[in-house]
Parts: structure tokens; sequence; C-alpha cells
RNA sequence: GUGGCCGUAGCUCAGCUGGUAGAGCACUGGAUUGUGGCUCCAGGUGUCGCGGGUUCGAACCCCGUCGGUCACCCCA
């Protein structure tokens, strides 16, 4: 096509799909606030050097996914995740001094540019969260277990929650030596993957999924080796406060992430199998204790995760949210639509979802119409209402119909949608939502 | 970014070994000049993703390109 079209993987959300978008995000929003998270909002845009320090200059993320570019002669990248720019804004503002620990949630597009495929897109949406200022166990184990119900209650099938703990930064480090010394030997058995990663991030060839490699790294240490007394105690913690919780987990020592930040409690949570494939990691989180103070500011523990919006929303087995008019008022003629205005006024004013037909079509076509939307009453003005100040109220789940005032009429439709829960103000809220 | 597969009407898809296009759904109008869901009738539905090439002739074969998708890479 040489027409106009969206830059590849950046898609529109139409509105016949946005009821399943808004749905999650509903569902998001409260499991937030119960757990006393208030939302954040940063800019889309922030320093590439923002992004270089948090996520680390040798990670693929910011060596060849990055959206960046010059501008009045600043170099400005578009967000690529939603920690960073979360960490600078809690320094940027000095939230330390004014709580102890801060709960902040986030939600919004991200940008990297990679090979798009199902449910993997060069803008997309991460639900996110923080917690700064909490450096034990105890609120890891609350939010992995938060996002476990999160993720029920959007009745995710197959949920697989993995653990794994990578110590404090220096334990990192050691682990890493320990691993390059371990495989280098073996570098002509490696995938040729994993050569090139033996230079650039070694903890990745642990989870390859070469037969080559997995054989290479059969023998390998285990970072549980390395641990300090700790930072052994912290993971012992956090899974005995899972086990308290009966929150199903499995601990993964080979469970690495590709951000460089990270220290201690790292998860990754998984699920939708068959639908998702390969792309089946629909939350990926950790604690990255030190990036406050890497980015100049208070040391402060931290945590925090990124839930993929579009993926979510594939591995959802939840009924599409159905959006249904309650009523429309069907005017016949030019001179019934005037009235027909002020009747729709009036019921909106009542909460009654309702439309009207200002084209002038016939009485068949808007009744086809208010069927096809799913109405439960449709209200006629013909010239014989008109001359009379009446309406003719046609219910069309009762197939019943009356003529009767106008103002009689904005008490029974209201009286009757109400009746069938249907009018927005009377609807109770839907569980999980 | 690497490799594989796919690309026909708004949607889901047919189209046999090359002979220049079909069905269902949806949509609009009518049968009922002011009465829906069912039924019947009629009707737009199309640069066969795009550009080249081979051929008398290409939706079909070849090359390129764009887009999608699967696996890898990486990640949410």
């Amino acid at each position: 096509m040489t027409q106009l079209q969206a830059v590849k993987g950046m898609n529109d959300v139409l509105p016949d799909e946005i009821g399943g978008w808004q749905r999650i995000e509903r569902a998001y929003a409260r499991t937030m606030s119960l757990h006393g998270f208030r939302e954040v909002r940063t800019p889309y845009v922030e320093p590439t050097g923002l992004f270089v320090r948090a996520i680390g200059d040798t990670t693929d993320v910011v060596e060849k996914e990055m959206y960046s570019f010059e501008h009045h002669g600043e170099t400005l990248t578009l967000r690529p995740e939603g920690t960073a720019g979360a960490a600078r804004a809690y320094i940027e503002h000095s939230v330390h001094a004014r709580e102890p620990v801060t709960r902040w949630w986030y939600s919004g597009a991200m940008f990297r540019g990679e090979r798009p495929a199902r449910g993997r897109y060069r803008q997309f949406y991460q639900l996110g969260a923080e917690i700064f200022g909490d450096a034990g166990p105890g609120c890891d184990a609350e939010m992995i277990d938060m996002l476990v119900v999160f993720l029920r209650d959007l009745v995710v099938p197959d949920l697989e929650v993995l653990v794994n703990s990578l110590g404090g930064p220096q334990t990192r480090a050691r682990y890493r030596e320990a691993l390059v010394q371990h495989l280098t030997p073996k570098t002509a058995e490696l995938s040729p993957d994993s050569q090139r990663r033996l230079g650039t991030n070694p903890l990745r060839i642990l989870d390859s999924k070469d037969p080559r490699d997995q054989v290479a790294v059969r023998d390998a240490p285990t970072i549980d080796d390395l641990l300090d007394d700790d930072d052994r105690e912290h993971f012992r913690k956090l899974r005995a406060h899972l086990d308290a919780l009966g929150t199903p987990y499995s601990v993964d020592p080979r469970l690495v992430r590709g951000l460089d930040y990270y220290t201690r409690t790292l998860f990754e949570i998984k699920g939708a199998h068959e639908k998702l494939g390969a792309g089946s990691t629909l939350v990926g989180g950790g604690r990255y204790d030190y990036m406050t103070a890497d980015l100049g500011g208070p040391q402060v523990p931290a945590i925090g995760f990124a839930a993929g919006l579009e993926r979510l929303l594939i591995a959802s087995d939840l009924p599409p949210a159905v959006t249904a008019t309650d009523a429309v008022v069907a005017p016949l003629g030019e001179s019934a639509i005037e009235a027909g205005l002020v009747l729709a006024r009036d019921l909106r004013a009542k909460g009654i979802r309702c439309e009207i037909d200002t084209r002038g079509s016939g009485l068949r076509s808007q009744l086809r119409r208010a069927n096809s939307l799913g109405a439960r009453v449709v209200l006629i003005l013909g010239e014989s209402e008109l001359a009379e100040g009446a309406v003719q109220v046609k219910d069309l789940d009762a197939h019943t119909e009356e003529r009767m005032a106008r103002d009689q009429a904005l008490r029974i439709v209201v009286d009757r949608l109400v009746a069938a829960s249907r009018s927005v103000d009377s609807r109770p809220p839907a569980p999980g939502t």
C-alpha cells in the first residue's frame, strides 16, 4: 500500500475493542487502590541519559531498541519502560522526605524498536507499580500475591509464578564472573547467540533455549551459592511469606532479567501459553535497591513490576464488556426533531443512555437501529404525538407500546430501566471491576 | 535484528495443473407510504498489499518491497 498507514508495530485501538482495554484498566485501578497505590503520570519523553543510567548501557533495550532523537540540542528518548521515569520523579520531588513508604502505579504507552509480533508492539502499553522505601521481603510477597489475585480476576489460565534472588550488586558481579569462568572453556560448544552473550550478558545464557547452551550450563554454579547471609535470609523470608499467603510459585535459579538494575528479588508471571506462545510472560518485576542512588538521589530500596496490557488482553478469558444503549428517541419528520432533542436530553439527565436519529430516517430503520443497539425502549415522536404533547413508548423486550404524556414517559422509562438494572446510575459495580 | 509462513469485498474465507473474480456475515433500500428482532427480494461491495519480471495471457510462477504472523533474540 502506498496509502498512509500506521507506523509498523503501532496500532489503532478501535471502539469495538476498547471495552476489553477499559475492563482491564478499571480492574487494575481497583487493585491498586485496594493496596494503597496512587497513580502517577510521568512524561513519555525523558533525557536519554536517564535510561542509559537506570537500565544499563549494555542492555539490549538501551543498545538497540530505543527511540532516541535530538531536539534543540537535547538528546531525548521515548520511554522504553516506566520504572526509570518513576524513580526520576521520586528523586526530583524529594518524595522520600515526605513519607516513609511510597506506592505509585502507572499505566501508559512505552516504546521499543523491536520486531513486532502478536502481543509485542513498538508502541505498547504497560501497567506498572513501584514501592519505594521498603526493603523487606514482606512487600515483595504482597506485590506478587496481589498480581496473582489480579490475574485470577481477569481469568487468565495456566498462571505460573517464578521467583529468584540475584543478591546485591556485588553478588551479581561475582556471579557473573563465576559464570564467565565456567563457560569460557566451553565457548566453542555454545550457540552463536550465547558466544556473544558471554561478553555482554552472560547471565542470559542460563535461560537460553538452545540445547547446546543447556548442556553447557547444566553444572554451572548457581547464584544461590554466592548469596550472602542477608540476601539468603531475605529470599528465605520472601518464600515463607508466599507460603503463608498460599501463593503458588516456583523458584527458578535460572530466572534472570535483561535489565541491569535488579537486585535480590526477581519474579516473572506467565500465563495463557496456548494463546501467547513464547511471549507468555505477562508480568516481570523485581527489586532495584540501588537505582535511586545510581541516579544521584538518596539510596532508597525499591521494588516494582510491569505488565503488558496487550498480552493481558489476549490472555484474559473474561467475556468482553457489553456497552448497551438504554433508549432510542425516534423523531418522525422535521418538526419532531426539536421535541426529540429535548426529550433525549431529559432522559440523559436521569442517567439514561439515549440516542436519537436526527437524520430524518423512517421509523422502520430507526427501530432496526434501536434493536441492533440493544435498546430496551424506543420513544416515538410523530405528528400526532407532537400535537398532543405526547410520546409513543415502545418496549422492545416486552413487545408493548403505549401512548402517554412526555413527563410521564420520562418517569416510566426510568422506572423500567432501573427495574431491569440497566441504567448507568443504578447498575451495581460488577465484581472484579 | 535472523529464519519460516501468510497477504483476495468492511469481516471470515473460496478460487483446481497460469485463461483478467466468488460465498457467508455485515451494510443500504424495498415487501409493511408510522412499527424492530424471523423471512423474502434488490443492491456498492475489489488498484486480487505494492512495484517490477516471465508469458499471447498472472490472484496463481519469479524477484524486490511493505505489512502481518510463528520461532529465535529480547522483553511486558
